[in-house]
DNA sequence: CATGAATGAGAGTTCATTCAT
DNA sequence: GATGAATGAACTCTCATTCAT
């Protein structure tokens, strides 16, 4: 495959993406793809073989966006409990994000496709950000920031936490305030001081 | 409609609750519940006319079925933790269960319909469910089994919380032993000493 | 047959009467019809076995009702014109009237079911007005109120005509006005002076 | 679209007039053009979407093919009256016309879709009738061949005439004499002798 | 590589008609 | 007589997928 045909494919990810995030995973047809990059129905045939596979290479592609490695953007004199703050804010930015949301489309293509673990790229997501959150209460936690007797299973509540948040804005609805709230309370459970946030 | 169209009826929705375990809410076709009930297709429209119409009422009912009333089976002598245990021994056991789990189903129902609070099953039962932990939880600090400084926000985490255990056992996956240390991990929180529980 | 059968039958056809006015012969149901009368699906069965046979029984009511012999009710001293003019005014409100029109219905089942002359009570319709018609310009030719070689002739283009206006009403629009005119034209036509209409 | 595609309607076009022709309008289904035309079921869908779409674009070819400007076919010392004549002849061809006739199927369209008067065909060939009929009695009157007071009302009385014939053709039969003898009362009322016709 | 016409399977839906009660 | 549940044929419409050009 050439230059060329590296960069079409780019580009129907790029469209098929918008698709996914305005209709979901089951909702989009090939049709609608091929709609979208405004190419032909077999043109699309030459790159992708289902609408499966379009949406997997999505979420890779997504994947590889994201990781800006969340680590390398932390000011020098960050506490841990600012990096803490600043990974949860960013978490509520996403779930309230409109525009630019696969969440639906991902669980509903998780849904159908529960494949390995090796390929499975929401657990890669979920596990790498455990592991961050546990280093951040385990430091935090060493310095006095936080207490926690088990930082592992802190990790993981924050995790779950989150997922249930992400998945409720998508079900019953979740507000703004809510989930301040709920940020505000998780922190008071790792015992950092009111008089310490803002 | 006379008394053996309410039967039919139930009929149906029981099949039809079979069919959505099975294949999720989108995968589900009239002919899928045609066949599942052996009727046939014009058959089915006379008592629904729609998979949606189907599901909703399949909800309906599990929610009339579920409501034996937590609250009243309660023991006498129970203390608000051993109530609160019982509860999420019960949501766990829904979340592990194989072969009568609608769970997935749901949430694909609701990603594409997103009704008025009002009609909101999930948010109903997710609203009733916090106002259940929240009392045991104000009750449980004020006789001192627990300590918790703001009931609301305590019931609204457990509730994120399952919903995150609940959307992750269907999608990255969640092991027995992962959500038993949840809970451990949860009561701890609420101060529950380890020598109370086992 | 008893007699509550007969009752019975009548209700029915006044009934799909109704429903003929409002939706033409073609689109109209067994089911439509049933509604209508609020009776079971196997109830009309009973009665009638098609739409077809409905509509033919409900084309003779109209005949038996229509023929309120028109010659009967004319006033004794009234001239041939008179006689003329108030047929075709009673044609033109037919044509007009909105909420009590067979007219279409009846075109559409005709078009389809084109049966034999002695079945045909469009044509038996026609006919006899034809000839109805033929009578009064004899009549008045003979004393002078009209002129007009040819009153079969005559009474034919009057019939054809009108059936032109009727069908263009239902299809290309036909207005008031246009209608007077033609009526106008149609009795210049047969030498009746101006100073003798108004 | 290309070329072929272009040609491939027009195919589609053509077969689907006969099969209205054959059925009329209402009881043509997308199966019966697609039979017609031996194509699948689907491609008929890339070309129309819909019966009443075929339809009216069958009623637009004619149009256009109808079009061979009448007014042009005429000889140079061709009276008013010789094409008058000549007009009707024609209008009788077309009602007698037996395998050729998509009267039916056009007032089965117009029953159950009165467009403004901008799309509707029937409506345009009609006024573009009348007008010419309408200048040939005004010619015919001024060099005195015809006597006519009103030629705009003589020439809607003509065409709904023309109107009221063609249905009662479909409707309660009409035959080749009684067509021909309204035609020559027709132009006795204009005045025409009998000894200048034939 | 790329196109887009063509196919045919299959989902949704409606109705005339029957038949046990 | 009367009911209305049940059937199955028929129709509309949409898609994934192929293939000649």
């Amino acid at each position: 495959m050439g230059e060329k045909s590296i960069q079409k494919k780019k580009f129907i990810l790029e469209k098929a993406r918008d698709v996914f995030i305005e209709k979901g995973y089951k909702n989009v047809t090939m049709k609608d793809i091929v709609e979208a990059c405004d190419i032909s129905r077999g043109g699309l045939y030459l790159y992708f073989e289902s609408t499966a596979q379009i949406f997997l290479e999505v979420l890779h592609a997504e994947e590889a966006k994201g990781s800006d490695d969340f680590m390398d953007h932390i000011a020098e004199d960050a506490t841990a409990a600012d990096i803490l703050l600043l990974f949860l804010q960013e978490q509520k930015a996403e779930i309230f994000r409109k525009k630019d949301n696969l969440t639906v489309a991902t669980y509903e293509y998780y849904f159908e496709n529960k494949p390995t673990k090796k390929d499975n790229i929401l657990k890669k997501r979920f596990d790498s950000s455990v592991r961050i959150i546990e280093k951040l209460v385990e430091i935090g936690t060493e310095n006095g920031e936080f207490y926690c007797e088990s930082p592992a299973e802190a990790a993981l509540n924050i995790m779950y936490l989150l997922e249930g948040m992400k998945i409720s804005a998508q079900t019953i609805g979740l507000t703004n305030e809510a989930m301040d709230r709920q940020i505000l309370y998780l922190l008071t459970m790792l015992g950092v001081g009111e008089e310490e946030m803002e």
